[in-house]
Formats: C-alpha cells, structure tokens, sequence
DNA sequence: TTTGCAAATGAATAAATATCCGGAATAAAT
DNA sequence: ATTTATTCCGGATATTTATTCATTTGCAAA
C-alpha cells in the first residue's frame, strides 16, 4: 500500500476512534503513527474522505468521516472490518424486519456487510443514511438470524437486542 | 418567533434546498431574506444548528444540517412545520411499516423530522426520493403511533390514514 | 418604570483551513 | 532509457471560520 494510502486508511482509523477538533490536533495523531505531512495535504485528505467538522454535544468540535459513498476501494477495505462494529448503534426486531440503527452515514456500509453474509435467512436489505432495514425470510429462526448477524454486530448490541426481543415476545 | 428563532430557521431551510459552500454566500441569502447579520453571529448560529461543511462530489464544499440530535426544540419545530407538513402526500400502513409518499425530493427531510420525533414505537425509518418507510416495533399502539406521527404530518392525511387504516382492519 | 441579568450581536482579530504554485516523485508512453 | 504526463506534496498565502471583548437588546423581578 503506498504512503498517501496509508495515510488515509490511518485518517480514517484514527477519526473512528477519537475526538479530534483541528486539523493540527490529527497532525499530531498522524505523527505519532509515523505519517507526518503538512495542514495543506491533510486538508486535501480530509476532502478526499469527505470528512467533515461538527459541534460536539460539549460546545466543542469534532472530525468525523463523511458519509457513506466509497471514494477509495482501499479505504473502504481497510475500515470495513473496524467500521460496521462501530458503527451500530442499535438492532431491533419487529415482525420480518430487523432494524439497525447506525451513526450516520454508515448505514449503507453495514448493509453491503449483511449482504456479504449470504445467509439464506436474509432476503434484502435496504439502507438510509442511519438505518438500515434487513428483510428476513417468514420462515427464518431466531436463533439462525441472530448467529449470522452476530458476524457483523457488536456483541453488545446483541446482547441489547436480545433482550429486547424477548421482553416484547411476552 | 423572535429573531435568532427565526434566523435560525431560515438557515435550515436555506440549507434544505440549496447548495451553500460558505458564509459568505449564506449571508448574502440570508439577507435576500431580511435575515441580515454578521460572519460572527452565523458562525454561531451554524455552530447551534450542528452543520457542517462537506466536500461534495463536484470538489467544491456544501453546508449541511446536521444529523438527528435535536440541538432546538424550537427551531427542529418551526423546520418541521415549515418543511414536512408540506412535503407529505399520503401515508398507510401494513403490518410494522409505515409508508409515506411525498413530494418529490422530500423524502429524506421528512425521515429526519421523524427520526427526531424520538418515539420509542418507530425502529427506524430510511427515505427514498419521495418514499419513506417507517418500521414500527412490533408492539406498538396504533393510537400512540398516530398520536406520535401527527406533530409531523398533516391533519388531512392523517385522516385518510385513519380511515384507510379502519377499513384494512375489518 | 427602573434595575439587574442573561442572551445576543457586531467589530476586530485570532485561529483554522483551503488553495495556488512550483518542484519532486511516480507512472505511462514512445 | 528517455520523454511525457500525472499524481502528490510542501511552502507560502489567501480565504474562511471561530472566538474575544465590548456593547446592546430583551426580559423579568422589584
């Protein structure tokens, strides 16, 4: 992978994980993981991620990576398996329909991740910008839909939905 | 309203339906509006509404509302008034889901003003262009869906909802 | 009405970010 | 291998955006 690759695989990484509120501060971040450049470059990246600056809950200002859209193969490779584990914020289940909710943006992300499943349980998805719908089959078992979710959700949402699902069977 | 109220919805609308790549250009719209202020106090203002500046596809930059979180009460009211009451052409139900046809191009808006409405019936919802489909958890009580869905849409259709709904019923 | 206080604003400025431009590196073509 | 074209990048700079500070405005309590 060449330098400007792995730089921006590391941009990306480092803005999943962080709270980062200026370009200088990801400098810094970068350097530290041996990707030194110039504000002018980083500015150019953080274009090429579509990244973008928004207000914090806490008055501050937070670097996060824009939505969606592949811009780069590579990118996209890298962050995959990082990503949809991030990503998902909640799962729950009403009737044929699986509801995920993610940060936004990424739901299109976690849905090409469901369809890669292949599980013969999950006839479609379909994904907004925050949610993603997963059509199951009518005769598709719990246990079999949630063991093949379980590859691309968190265990703790898992655990949260589970819960959930049981309570509203009773 | 007063002023900043005002202002402040201006902006989300102005950013709802043009594409606005810097302050500068959104004061000259603001004040075609007689909203006029200074860079400073828009700044602000952008700061309270949570937009951000993104690249878009043709490398040039776009301001965008935010996502979800309510930052206003007041001014996630007066957009929804403004923006989704006029948007929503019809609605019916099946089952969990919930499918609303709107005008064309509005769709997306209208999924947001849902997803704010924060009630724990609604799963999730994904827009198409003029299509959204809201899941509904299993559970939920059709009145406190309807009561819920109609701080956003319009009385009318509410109405042929309603009936439509009855009649599906029997 | 007047007083007191918090919110809102503008002017000026600081801080942050985007772009211009020339050069280096890399890849493609001959 | 040499030339040509293209991508990438840094330094400098222009542009844009955030914040500071002083002032004003709205608004509620006395």
């Amino acid at each position: 992978m060449n330098k400007r690759q792995t730089r921006l695989t590391a941009i990306a990484d480092i803005l999943l994980n962080n709270i980062v509120g200026s370009q200088e501060e990801l400098l810094d971040l970068l350097r530290s993981r041996d990707c030194s450049v110039t504000q002018a470059t980083l500015s150019r990246d953080l274009k090429t991620l579509r990244t973008s600056k928004v207000a914090t809950e806490m008055g501050g200002y937070r670097y996060v990576i824009g939505s969606g859209l592949p811009t780069d193969k590579v990118i996209e490779q890298a962050t995959v398996d990082k990503v949809s584990r991030v990503a998902i914020e909640k799962l729950s289940i009403s009737g044929q329909l699986v509801v995920i909710r993610t940060r936004n943006g990424y739901a299109g992300g976690v849905a090409y991740d469901i369809d890669d499943l292949n599980t013969p349980y999950i006839l479609g998805t379909i994904a907004g910008a925050d949610t993603v719908f997963v059509a199951l089959r009518e005769d598709a078992p719990m246990d079999g839909v949630f063991s093949a979710l379980s590859r691309v959700i968190p265990q703790s949402v898992m655990e949260a939905a589970h819960n959930e699902f049981n309570i509203n069977k009773k």
